[in-house]
DNA sequence: CGGGACGTTGACTCAAATCAATAACCGTGG
DNA sequence: CCACGGTTATTGATTTGAGTCAACGTCCCG
């Protein structure tokens, strides 16, 4: 509710600064983009593409709209969300650069999903009816293009991977390991990030509720497995916390149990007393 | 554990019937199977490709091994799994006629998961380092193998969809209207079908223990909405498993107890008290 | 310096996991 | 035909993890 006023508002903002700015572009700037290692340069800048910037907050698009564009994320980092008729909105799972967004709409012709930027982005755009012509007139596009679908599919099943854990603090788990995987995957620090979206989101992604969000970082805290302050997170066990992730029904215990009664004393425990105000263990303390 | 026992036997069994019995026929087969309107038949017809029977139990690819082909369900219903190091399997989702599998291989070269025959089934190949090729010179081809990315993109989300709930009754009631649809799609009852797959493989996709599926069917047949003899289902109040399955945090109640059912008054609405012992709408009890 | 969104923490309650026993089902074979 | 073991399904008793509600602290932006 609150939310869909901000949005509004923000989009009307963006469009003050940019009104619909699409920058004109070609399918060659797409392909670099892909990491395309060679293609028919020529064809592809005859071929017209756009490109956007948004800000945090912008949506690129919403859903249930008619899908016009298929994008491919530059830079930024975005937030995909289905939303129940009564308003519940459940997270589906974020996209950075090279990502693909609105591919689930190629059958359809709308959007089953929405589409909203978390920080600065930008996205290429390339018109929805021409993707299939297009993708049989340049190979690379096409290998691109179901490349990006394999890896949508996978992307998903990683959600499904962090909904089936047991406990919350699995969950969580397992969604620092995937986000670490990712930056580092983007040639980032696989230890120390940013996280670019509010608890809430992260507890619509995990399918818990946000004060169990907190708790789980703070339980993760003081096992040692890391420290967090506000969005900002440090791991300092990244091979504890992938086993924590890897534990399934109860057997846990090897990874989290220990240090949960007892003082955990094993894991370098500097957690002298448990309750001390906010951020005992935390980063911002330092 | 013991289940992979019973699946090496039943491979083996599976293998002395039919030894990798790979028939041979055309891409032309597989486009009609995938409902082209019209394609270029000549030219389909000299691709070749290969049919596959499958019995209960056996297994058409293993999580982790190379992926060499790409699969066409052409009849049966297959169960999607993918295993956790520790044994624990997690059910993906379930695929019937006209679905691929191993679509989310295609950028990778080893299938993410395990695809096992739930019945008699049968299935095309397409050979995987084909497909990109294939795709060029038949539009047709491509066209399907864009489609069905779009969809199978969808089909997880709805797992997605199923996982977010927080009830077991709401996941329960999600999983049976996706599958009422399902049947409704392939030309089959909406409200009276049989449930290929096991108490514990719903378990494992609706993320709850098997014993709560037990107790959600019977919540679901004490509310009048359903009544369900092993696996065979049959639905009483359509509309009103829609209404719970749309619920969401907190106003589940609403939708399941008397307050909303009061909308769907044709359906007799024997809904009185929650509490009414074991057995109240029983099929099998009557 | 508010005001509003975000984040943390506590107390309470309840839904569901777990453990465990029983009962139905099914193919096999005496 | 029924007896038999193995798998699958239901149901009960008990415990606990996490949802909900609510208060408070924090950050940021106008």
């Amino acid at each position: 509710m609150s939310e869909i006023h901000v949005d509004l508002s923000r989009d009307l903002c963006a469009a003050r600064v940019s009104p619909l700015a699409n920058h004109r572009c070609t399918m060659a700037d797409v392909l670099r983009l892909m990491q395309v290692p060679n293609f028919d340069l020529e064809a592809a800048e005859r071929v017209p593409a756009t490109m956007r910037r948004l800000s945090p907050g912008d949506t690129l698009f919403h859903e249930g709209t008619h899908a016009e564009t298929l994008y491919f994320v530059r830079g930024g980092t975005f937030k995909l969300t289905c939303t129940a008729e009564d308003g519940y909105e459940q997270v589906l799972g974020f996209a950075d650069v090279r990502e693909l967004l609105g591919q689930d709409a190629l059958g359809v012709g709308e959007y089953p999903s929405t589409a909203v930027a978390l920080d600065e982005c930008s996205v290429y755009g390339v018109p929805m009816r021409d993707v299939l012509s297009l993708s049989q007139q340049l190979p690379a596009f096409n290998a691109v293009l179901h490349r990006a679908a394999s890896l949508g599919l996978r992307r998903r099943a990683q959600l499904v991977d962090v909904l089936a854990a047991v406990s919350a603090e699995v969950r969580l788990a397992r969604f620092l390991v995937q986000w670490s995987r990712r930056m580092g995957g983007m040639g980032l620090s696989t230890t120390r990030f940013h996280l670019r979206m509010c608890r809430r989101d992260i507890a619509s992604y995990l399918g818990v509720a946000h004060a169990t969000v907190s708790r789980s970082f703070g339980a993760l805290a003081d096992w040692g497995l890391l420290s967090v302050s506000n969005r900002d997170v440090e791991i300092l066990g990244l091979a504890g916390l992938e086993r924590l992730a890897r534990s399934t029904r109860r057997n846990g215990e090897d990874a989290a149990e220990a240090p949960r009664l007892r003082g955990m004393t094993a894991l370098g425990a500097s957690v002298a007393s448990p309750r001390l105000g906010p951020g005992a263990g935390k980063l911002h303390a330092a």
